[in-house]
DNA sequence: CAGGCGTGGCT
DNA sequence: TAGCCAAGCCT
């Protein structure tokens, strides 16, 4: 249903909107796609500055992205972090044969795809009538419910609420620029929100209470020692093959241990990366003596492969 | 279902 | 500045 809120929400967007976003007027479903992969977890800001464009550039359609290594994906996913988010996207590509399915429920069943961005995708490439859900939404929608908490059942039952499925399109959009310009997590705008006068948060003059913030855990701190073996100008690396980091070629690292710093290991530096569930302290060595299950690959072949941005800080340290 | 999973922007 | 948190998914 139509409602004045709605009303009010697309006058709003109309005006204050980014309508300067690159995938927000696109049909292709493959960028939609890719856009929204990019952007789970990920500052629209860091996306659209840094890795849209050039991803896009190299892998132009899902035909170029299927018939490229997942190598050369992960290289292109280069900084942006989550990778599993680019091996998903390579694994879907090989999977669907021409292009991406039109309906949520097959949508939600490839790889990466959950309930949140089978909907975006839904709405924004086949123009699909449903709502989207994702945090700037949730965030509206705990406001103007006046909800401390919700499950991800609840919201998504606001959501559709809300919804103003007579302008499903825009609607998604202004919800989304509305809460990344206006209802935003750490100062609310209400004085410039369409929603004002409706919205139970602003009445109450409390916006920024809701939704109730989670207790903060901490984050443990992991100390290692990173050590870079090398021969004749050439450098040990070897590929991830565990969870974290996966696919993406690293030096090796190894417990903290008196030993290793004692013997003529030389140190080159240490590095701290705080990874969203802990925080890595290491020192970097260098060892001239040889070591089995690594490649030797010179820096200039090194600089080719996917690398995590702890692994860059340490080739920075050997230039 | 809580925790693993990266990195950088913003306050 | 240190910490929060950002177009979530998977196990």
């Amino acid at each position: 249903m139509h409602k004045p809120v709605h009303t009010n929400l697309l006058r709003w967007y109309e005006q204050y909107g980014r309508h300067n976003l690159p995938w927000r007027h696109s049909r292709d479903s493959y960028t939609i796609w890719i856009s929204e992969i990019m952007l789970q977890q990920t500052q629209v800001t860091t996306v659209l500055e840094r890795f849209y464009t050039p991803f896009l550039q190299q892998f132009p359609t899902l035909r170029d992205l299927a018939a490229a290594t997942e190598e050369e994906v992960l290289k292109q996913w280069e900084g942006l972090g989550y990778y599993t988010r680019a091996r998903n996207v390579y694994k879907t590509a090989q999977l669907v044969e021409h292009a991406l399915p039109q309906s949520i429920h097959e949508l939600i069943q490839l790889p990466g795809i959950g309930k949140s961005t089978a909907h975006a995708i839904a709405a924004f490439a086949y123009r699909t009538p449903v709502p989207i859900l994702d945090a700037n939404v949730k965030r509206i929608l705990y406001r103007f419910f006046g909800k401390k908490k919700a499950s991800e059942r609840e919201l998504w039952a606001l959501a559709y609420r809300l919804f103003d499925d007579e302008h499903p399109f825009e609607y998604n959009q202004a919800m989304m620029d509305l809460g990344s310009l206006v209802c935003r997590s750490k100062e609310a705008l209400c004085v410039h929100c369409p929603f004002e006068m409706q919205c139970h948060a602003a009445q109450q003059g409390a916006p920024l209470e809701l939704p109730e913030k989670k207790a903060v855990k901490s984050v443990p701190i992991r100390y290692k020692d990173i050590v870079v073996f090398t021969c004749k100008n050439r450098y040990a690396l070897k590929q991830r093959s565990g969870r974290f980091l996966h696919g993406l070629w690293g030096f090796s690292e190894y417990e903290q241990n008196r030993d290793n710093a004692e013997g003529q290991m030389q140190q080159l530096g240490s590095i701290v990366q705080k990874y969203s569930h802990f925080h890595l302290y290491a020192d970097v060595y260098i060892s001239y003596e040889p070591v089995e299950g690594h490649e030797y690959l010179t820096l200039e072949e090194i600089n080719k492969l996917p690398l995590s941005k702890a692994d860059i800080k340490i080739v920075k340290m050997l230039t």
